[in-house]
DNA sequence: CACATGACTGACT
DNA sequence: AAGTCAGCCATGT
């Protein structure tokens, strides 16, 4: 079964690697990654590549992902749709109504971080 | 091959 | 300020 291709593999890691530099009580959104790869423009594929993490062996803390609004758009692919709620506050970050409280503050700019 | 959907974002009205 | 539209890339039907 090859639904992803080599090629696939490699930018899947590279957002996995990016997601796993997010500090603890960072977070940051599929755009800043999407950039960070030098395709701003495929937010969406950032997602997609997410959606792989699951598969992947080692530890991708995807809860420190979020959409540009803040807003855990991706609880629902989690094991449980408050794991990645309760992730989050495990870490010191407020949520409400499944969105990231001071966002803003807690952002995490790979481009700017990893001194791109 | 065409249409619809999705862990998105930016621009326009 | 809030709502709507279009661009984006890959997958599924």
């Amino acid at each position: 079964m090859t639904s992803i291709s080599e090629k696939h593999q490699d930018f899947f890691q590279a957002v996995f690697e990016i997601v796993r530099h997010i500090p603890e009580g960072r977070v940051t959104n599929y755009g800043a990654i999407a950039k960070a790869l030098s395709t701003p423009s495929s937010s969406r594929m950032v997602g997609w590549a997410m959606n792989a993490s699951h598969s992947q062996k080692n530890p991708v803390p995807a809860h420190r992902v979020v959409n540009r609004n803040g807003m855990l758009t991706g609880k629902m692919h989690f094991p449980t749709p408050t794991a990645m709620q309760h992730a989050l506050e495990k870490e010191g970050i407020e949520v409400i109504e499944d969105k990231i409280v001071r966002f803003k503050e807690i952002f995490w700019d790979p481009n700017v971080e990893l001194s791109l």
